[in-house]
DNA sequence: GACAGTGATGGGACTTGGTCTCATCGACCG
DNA sequence: CGGTCGATGAGACCAAGTCCCATCACTGTC
């Protein structure tokens, strides 16, 4: 028999977002979160680097994106490698079972301005590597900023429809839409 | 003759910049900084809510852009708002003197992603904010998130610049040119 | 089959950020 | 003269985060 439970970090996160829900984040300790996942504040801390990154997970998310960028037909426009790149993520990350732990995860997310910051963070930097990414495809970097600010702004848009409504759509064709709406709404004077 | 120094806020937050420096942010305890403004712990967490925020000071930047964008010709497209927005913005937080400042501030944000982090947080305030005051003048929804994004790319590009070489321009001149540049990036296929 | 090494975990001391409550004491005012 | 006000200080207290060392089942080796 195993020594330990298996997936500790995982047990850790889903532990968290149970306790935040239930008391809030900021009155729930690190000690707390632990003993519900039957492990201890050392072990916690040996997975994630602080209370917040309990609930930021994949990390994997710049690659598969700069992937999707690398990976989209050459003579794609910036925009629309974008849109490739979103529909990847949608495939590995945003798929309809993992909606309704987005949906906990996003809620209580919103309800912490410490939580929030954090995630304006991780956007920094998915949007630094879809700009990079593009960079390697020969795009201007000024344009390269653009499409990737506007990718992430879609991204946005399309998340909060598929988490939202009683939607069941795919994200991926959602944020193909919402990508159009943004590039449409770029073309004002 | 007056019972304490004046200007308390002040003096705390040039010496946490000073500290900030000479030492790192995390190496500097906020009692450090207290003592060296001839404060203590208390006083300092009576006029900031957290160690970051000692370097986030001017809070009502947020109020100027939405003036500003308030206040442009009833003609003008949002990206015209958003400039005029940006120019006000100059001329009150980014003058000639406050320079020297701004470079120092900025270089210690970028060493610390704890900084960086709540710099991030501030951001999409004051984006949202813009959003919002674009909203009041009629812009649609979309098209408002989409000029104030790019204004937002336009204001840190300006920024920039304006830190970065010895060049002597204004900050306004030189944001009207990056949302110049941004524009015409955005025009992309 | 004994034995040393490995790896995930536990335990606990320690520093610092941040909160809270109460004390202090000059200035100001009636 | 006495009372209030307002900015500050003092210190207890809690939780986040760091560090170092102990534990102990499993694993491979001789």
């Amino acid at each position: 028999m195993a020594r330990w439970q298996p997936d500790a970090p995982g047990r850790l996160a889903a532990a968290a977002l149970d306790l935040f829900e239930e008391h809030g984040y900021e009155n729930t300790t690190v000690i707390e979160i632990a003993e519900r996942a039957g492990l201890t504040k050392s072990t916690f801390f040996r997975y994630f680097p602080d209370k917040r990154e309990v609930l930021f997970g994949g990390g994997t998310m710049n690659g598969l994106l700069a992937e999707g960028i690398a990976s989209a037909p050459p003579a794609a426009g910036p925009l629309d490698a974008v849109a490739d790149a979103l529909d990847a993520l949608g495939r590995t990350f945003f798929t309809a079972d993992r909606r309704e732990f987005s949906r906990r995860r996003q809620a209580v997310l919103n309800a912490h301005t410490e939580l929030r910051e954090r995630e304006a963070l991780k956007r920094i930097g998915l949007t630094a590597s879809m700009t990079e990414a593009l960079g390697r495809r020969g795009v201007p970097d000024l344009t390269a900023r653009v499409a990737a600010q506007l990718g992430m702004l879609a991204w946005e848009f399309a998340y909060d429809q598929w988490i939202g409504t009683g939607n069941s759509e795919g994200f991926g064709p959602l944020a193909r839409q919402a990508l159009a709406e943004v590039r449409a709404a770029g073309a004002m004077r």
